[in-house]
DNA sequence: TTGCGGTTTAACCATTTGGTTAGCAAAGAT
DNA sequence: ATCTTTGCTAACCAAATGGTTAAACCGCAA
């Protein structure tokens, strides 16, 4: 059928959409008729493949969370030591993020929003565990490698250093007095620094 | 005037309303309505003395601004040593924001929303600089009392360790698998952890 | 007691918004 | 050629929402 390519197109074209106006307004504050603008297609045709802007919602949001996962994953399930996986993350998640800007605050808002939407997720195939980083973290202290650290406490350090300034940006802009160009050099600085920072805390 | 009490009455009791109600839903989500019933009085009361959705709005946010301005200002503008700074400002921050769980995230949310705010609140009193910490921590590191560290680096560092568990709070809960108390106890750890973990990085 | 000012309310209004529907167009099946 | 299914649109609908208004209320001064 020539109708499912089209089928297809819309689809996909109506996903893209809804995930540019909601990574960028929210649930709340996006609107269906600006979804159908951006796609460039009839409003009805929303709900005819998505129902409703609930479930449009989630469509997105179960994206944007697929995209994340393999993220968290690198730091969390990698066979590298940690001190590799700092480095490597910090580096890497940077250059990611870099790319998709809108995405951490997307998904940190809406769970917010309504936390519930976890119980969803964590269906989702590659949701991450935080098991073998712990173990990973005690076993480099006991083995001298790392200063003494709570490998539950060095997660939460190594994703808010890496992922706090991508949600306070305009916060951090105005503080700073940087405008676009002096935060994304800011930014490409952290690739190393962070790293640094973090290793020079804990390496033994 | 008797009057003058109950205008001073309602009138704070709106704000104290819109305050719960927007730090909670944010602009986008927050109802006129809803805020009147939390204050008890008629809808039309809010416009009676706020004009619009928009001034009742600002009024919440500058008021959040100015409770967290100061907080940012003791690691900015007070005349310890970087280290004592570092101390007082995470256990203090922590304490702080446990009094004040939403306002983080809605501060930074609506100021995601709108970067224009930064403007507004930039005329605002007591609006926090970073020059003299800059200044600070060159100091110190030319004293070798720091290794070498960049002071716009560290601030970022401080406040995204500091903050970024409050607005991530239904991730991290998610990804370690704790409730609220378990939550509140890692909290209360990083009081310390945190301060530890910076001093370790740059401490000579 | 009456009149005046600020305060408060119920009812109302215009617009926005998510969602529906009836029908059209086009392509495949019979 | 006709029927059926599928993609698609214009027009429509009911509910929600920010905001307004006219009138009532109430303490006070004259």
């Amino acid at each position: 059928m020539v109708k499912e390519k089209a089928n297809q197109d819309t689809e996909t074209q109506i996903l893209n959409a809804a995930k540019d106006v909601f990574q960028k307004k929210g649930m709340d504050g996006a609107r269906m008729q600006e979804i159908a603008n951006e796609a460039g297609i009839n409003k009805a045709m929303l709900h005819y493949y998505y129902r409703s802007k609930q479930l449009l919602f989630e469509a997105v949001f179960n994206n944007a969370f697929s995209l994340l996962a393999p993220e968290l994953n690198k730091i969390l399930n990698d066979d590298s030591a940690v001190e590799d996986k700092v480095r490597n993350f910090t580096s890497n998640y940077i250059t990611f993020i870099s790319k998709h800007p809108y995405l951490p605050n997307f998904i940190i808002q809406e769970l917010n929003r309504n936390p519930k939407f976890f119980e969803k997720i964590q269906q989702n195939a590659a949701f991450p565990t935080l098991d073998k980083f712990k173990a990973q973290v005690a076993l480099e202290v006991e083995k001298g490698i790392l200063k003494p650290i709570d490998g539950e406490q060095l997660f939460i350090n190594i994703i808010s250093l890496n992922i706090f300034p991508f949600i306070a940006t305009p916060l951090i802009k105005g503080l700073l007095k940087v405008d676009d160009k002096g935060f994304k050099q800011l930014m490409e600085k952290r690739k190393i620094a962070v790293s640094e920072f973090i290793i020079n805390s804990i390496k033994k």
